[in-house]
DNA sequence: CGGCTGACTCTGG
DNA sequence: TCCAGAGCCAGCC
């Protein structure tokens, strides 16, 4: 089913988009998703999050909170396995569970990437 | 169509 | 730097 533009693309699905483009080796927190997505808050990517089926190809475990670590969830060992899955694409956590987001916060997505979903999505802040 | 659920961020002290 | 409180929307049954 095409959806055809992505304004007509539920939001979760935006979010998810926006979540795929993260790299390898790289994070991004949920507020920065949402400044991405657009029209969206922070916990929206999170509820987005968790509404994520087992089998999904979203790199989900690339999107922590603000603080640079990874947000407690009701249910499930996910979150230790968030941290392996991580450490195994490089990134570090020091003795607070915290990752340097300085280093491996992710920029954001290209602006081709952008350009090619159109209006929909706002860009990244630009500082 | 009403209600329940859920993986956050910001500001002040 | 850490802690506490307030704000908040979309999907699904």
């Amino acid at each position: 089913m095409s959806r055809g533009s992505v304004e007509n693309t539920p939001l979760y699905k935006r979010i998810y988009a926006v979540v795929r483009q993260i790299p390898a080796g790289h994070v991004a927190t949920y507020g920065q998703i949402a400044r991405i997505v657009g029209r969206c808050t922070a916990r929206l990517v999170g509820y987005a999050m968790a509404a994520l089926p087992s089998d999904t190809d979203v790199p989900w475990h690339r999107v922590i909170n603000h603080q640079g670590k990874i947000s407690p969830r009701s249910t499930g060992d996910c979150g230790i396995r968030q941290r392996e899955q991580l450490e195994a694409e490089g990134i570090r956590f020091n003795h607070q569970a915290r990752t340097d987001l300085r280093a491996v916060g992710w920029q954001g997505p290209d602006r081709r990437w952008l350009r090619r979903h159109g209006p929909g999505v706002a860009a990244p802040p630009q500082e």
